[in-house]
DNA sequence: TTATAAAGAACTAAAGTAGAACATTTGTAT
DNA sequence: ATACAAATGTTCTACTTTAGTTCTTTATAA
C-alpha cells in the first residue's frame, strides 16, 4: 500500500496535526523524514494524495488533511503472535520413543511401544520424528555413545555421509553412516574396531536420518 | 482455493501491512516465503490478483492491497498450526544459555548474556541449570563434540569421575572429568592428545556438573 | 524426453535525493 | 492599501537507488 518513506511522512503529518493542531510545513517535514530537499516532500505528498491518504489545498500553506492511516492489528494479537513465535523457538514436543537401535529388530516391529519422550521443539521442526535409544559402541567416534537418545527424522532415502537408521534384510535396524557406491550401499560405523558393511541396495532400506542426540548423565 | 505458497504469501503481506503500515517489497517477500527469486513472487501475486485476494497498482513500488483473506486454510498450514498448539501445551523449561565453554572465560563473566534455550523437562528436574556451547575437542572420547550444547547443573563440588565445569585461577572455565587426589585436583580431558592438568585445590573451583548433552545435525 | 516450476540475470519503471529557481501566499511596515 | 520581505509551496533537471517486470537458464518431476 505505502512505501516506508510515504508511511513515515504520513504518520508524521498525522501526529503533528494531532499534537500541535496544525499541519507541518514542507521544511519541517523534510527534517522529520530525513531528506534534504522540499521537492522530495512534494513528490511524496503527491503519492499520498493519489492513494487517498491525504488531501490538500494547492498553494496554501500547511493545508494538508489526513484522510486515513493504514489499519493496524490490535496490540494483543501482535503479542499473541510473538508468544507463539517464542513458543515455537523454545518449546518441547512429544515424539514416540520406539526402542533400541542396533538391537537386531526392525523399527516397525517395536513401534507399538507407546512411550514418548520430549525434545526441544527446534530439534524437530518439519517432518515426522521418533526417538531411539542407542545401543553399542559402533558410532562412538561420531560422539554417539551407548545409551544416547537418537532423534530420528523419518525418511526413505539419504545423502552420502548422513547418519541414518538403516534396516538390513528387513530384520535388523542399525545406526550408521550412509554411503552409496556404484551398486553397493556402504554402512560405515564410526569406530576403528568395526568394519564397513557393503550390501546390495536391495537389502538395505533407510528408515530415518539422525537429527539430534540427547544424552543424560547420572 | 489457494496453494500453500500463495496462502503463506498472502498472510505475510497482510501481516506486514497491518504491523508496519507499509507493504513489503518483492525481495522482502521472497525471503519471508522462502523462495530465492523475485520472479516467483511476481507469479504468486499474479495468481492472487486473478483470484481477487489482492489488488495492485502496476509498476508502483509497494503498492499492494489485500482485499480479503481465505476462510479455509491449506492442509499443511493446519498441520503447522496443530504443531504450534502442541508446542504451546508442552511449554518446556527455559534455562540460560551462557556462552562457550573452554573458551578461556569464567562463566560469571558471560552470565549477562540473556539468551535462553529450552530443554526437555526430565533433563533438568531438580536444581539450577544452565547451558553452554562446547568448544574444542578435549572431551571427544566421552562423546562430547565441538558445538554440542552442554546442560550444566549448578554445583560447588563434585564426585570423582563426574564431568564438571571447572574454573581455574578465576580466569578460565573448562569442561573436564573431576578427580580429587590427595592434595591435588586432576582435570582429565577425554582425548589422548590432551594432558591431565594437576592443580592445587585452591586454584580450582567447581561451577557445575554436566547433566546432559544435546546435539543437532544439519 | 517433455512439461513444469524455480532460480537467475537483464531490463525498465518508479522512488528517492538534491539543488536551484520560481510562484504564491502571508505577515509586516510604511 | 501598497510595497516589501519572509515563509511556504511548486516546478524543473539531473542523478542514484530501489523495486517491479520480463526473459532466459537451470533444476525438477511426470
Amino acid at each position: 500500500m505505502l512505501t516506508p518513506k510515504q508511511y513515515k511522512l504520513l504518520m508524521f503529518i498525522d501526529n503533528t496535526i494531532k499534537e500541535n493542531g496544525c499541519c507541518p510545513s514542507y521544511d519541517e517535514m523534510k527534517d522529520a523524514v530525513g531528506i534534504k530537499s522540499k521537492s522530495g516532500i512534494f513528490a511524496l505528498i503527491e503519492e499520498l494524495i493519489e492513494r487517498d491518504f491525504i488531501r490538500k489545498l494547492p498553494h496554501k500553506a500547511r493545508a494538508l488533511e489526513v484522510l486515513k492511516t493504514p489499519k493496524f492489528k490490535p496490540r494483543d494479537i501482535i503479542e499473541e503472535e510473538k508468544k507463539i513465535k517464542l513458543a515455537l523457538q523454545n518449546s518441547s514436543v512429544q515424539i514416540p520413543l520406539y526402542g533400541k537401535i542396533a538391537a537386531g529388530t526392525p523399527i516397525e516391529a517395536i513401534a507399538y511401544e507407546n512411550e514418548t519422550t520430549s525434545v526441544p521443539f527446534d530439534l524437530v521442526e518439519r517432518g515426522e520424528f521418533y526417538a531411539l535409544r542407542v545401543e553399542g559402541e559402533s558410532m562412538v567416534e561420531a560422539g554417539i555413545m551407548d545409551g544416547d537418545l537418537a532423534i530420528i527424522k523419518r525418511a526413505n532415502n539419504a545423502d552420502n555421509g548422513q547418519i541414518v537408521v538403516a534396516l538390513v534384510d528387513d530384520a535388523e535396524a542399525t545406526l550408521k553412516v550412509w554411503q552409496k557406491k556404484d551398486n553397493e550401499i556402504w554402512l560405515k560405523p564410526c569406530n576403528k574396531d568395526y568394519e564397513i558393511r557393503k550390501l546390495h541396495p536391495s537389502r538395505v532400506k533407510v528408515q530415518g536420518i539422525l537429527n539430534g542426540i540427547i544424552r543424560r548423565y547420572n
